[in-house]
DNA sequence: TTTGAACCCTGACAGATGTCATGGCGGGGA
DNA sequence: TCCCCGCCATGACATCTGTCAGGGTTCAAA
């Protein structure tokens, strides 16, 4: 029998998938979380097999919670779940210990398996991503860089972004270029989109 | 035995949802599709008695789908379910002849009864989402401000909006101010994220 | 130790952006 | 009918942005 976490912000489909899941005899839902910072908690509360996490959640995100798990409880596999086939998001998935990685894309028959095949130590990784997290490769913006992105994220002006970073105003634009130049952008909103549509933007 | 349509851009959700739905007595859920402008055809074949449609879809959203519905088949009841809180889908929803609106954060076992209201003549609605729309009131947006502004949110340059709506950059910057006005904004890209967070950018 | 990369800052400049004044057009409502 | 509002446009203006050329520090690898 597999014990089974499941993390999602959204009640609904969180429910909706734990009664996918318990229709399946080899697996039991023994918890269900809606925020990133209880996932470890639970997870040791209710001795867990397995994790299913989605990326985008309240408190801390899908990938620092598969972290923390790895970190504390290494014996938990991590299956990460998210909405957008984001390729950088898989590439920082599997670097922080997941095992496996799927878009909601996929039919639902196909997720008790993943469940299965992560459970017994094999990795499950949708192929496609796969070959555009390597053609795609890291992330070229340094860490600055991104910052600087993440602060502009919501329309603020150059002086706004300085003040939250506690930088000039000159030095703000100048990684703001070079974020634009590496990306390809033209536009600060435009490189903010290119950045979160590759998952350069995470924590 | 209430007959059942689901429509949901994402496989996973889908599924899960109709698993949690199928186990409910009264339930059968007859068709499921991912994209909007399936809705239509097969609520018809399958001669559907309520329609839980996802706003974000590909092909058409779901509040045109709702509005298709309506006109074509009016006795089919609409239950529209969203991800985000956005007041305004639930006036534009309604408008178009929905009878429920409920977000994806509310618990799973009150899916299976807000269907059973929808399908009994009921309306349901979120009351903290109902309160929200009405001291929000209608978008202060002209048409043309909202084009633009749609135009405006992948982050181009006023030269690029200006050539996408066949209009004189001038009079693209004058909508640009106004909107931004409107909106209490102070930048291009946050009177669009304001204008996205508040519903007003649907077709 | 030298080199390079990432980080921070300044100053200057062209071009883009947001604002304003002004005017013409069409379709209601008073 | 006249007037107001939404729409389109022009031109001018101050300000903001994005770019470039500097020059500084720290740290790690060669």
């Amino acid at each position: 029998m597999i014990k089974l976490l499941l993390a999602d912000d959204q009640a609904l489909v969180r429910g909706a998938m734990a009664a996918l899941l318990d229709m399946e005899p080899d697996i039991k839902v023994v918890a269900e979380v809606g925020r990133g910072d209880q996932v470890l908690p639970a997870a040791r509360d209710h001795d867990v097999d397995v994790a299913l996490l989605d990326v985008e959640m309240p408190g801390i995100d899908g990938v620092a919670a598969a972290r923390e798990l790895h970190k504390h409880l290494p014996a938990v596999r991590v299956l990460m779940v998210t909405t957008f086939g984001r390729a950088g998001y898989l590439r920082q998935a599997m670097a922080a210990g997941a095992s496996g990685f799927i878009v909601k894309d996929t039919p639902a028959r196909q997720l008790a398996d993943a469940v299965r095949r992560v459970h017994e130590g094999l990795r499950v990784v949708d192929p496609d991503l796969a070959a555009q997290s390597l053609a795609q490769g890291e992330s070229p913006l340094t860490e600055r860089e991104a910052d600087v992105l993440r602060a502009a994220r919501d329309g603020g002006t150059v002086a706004d972004i300085a003040r939250a970073l506690r930088l000039s105003e000159g030095t703000v634009r100048n990684h703001l270029s070079s974020a634009i130049g590496k990306t390809g952008a033209r536009t600060r909103a435009e490189a903010v989109r290119l950045a979160l549509d590759n998952g350069w933007l995470l924590s």
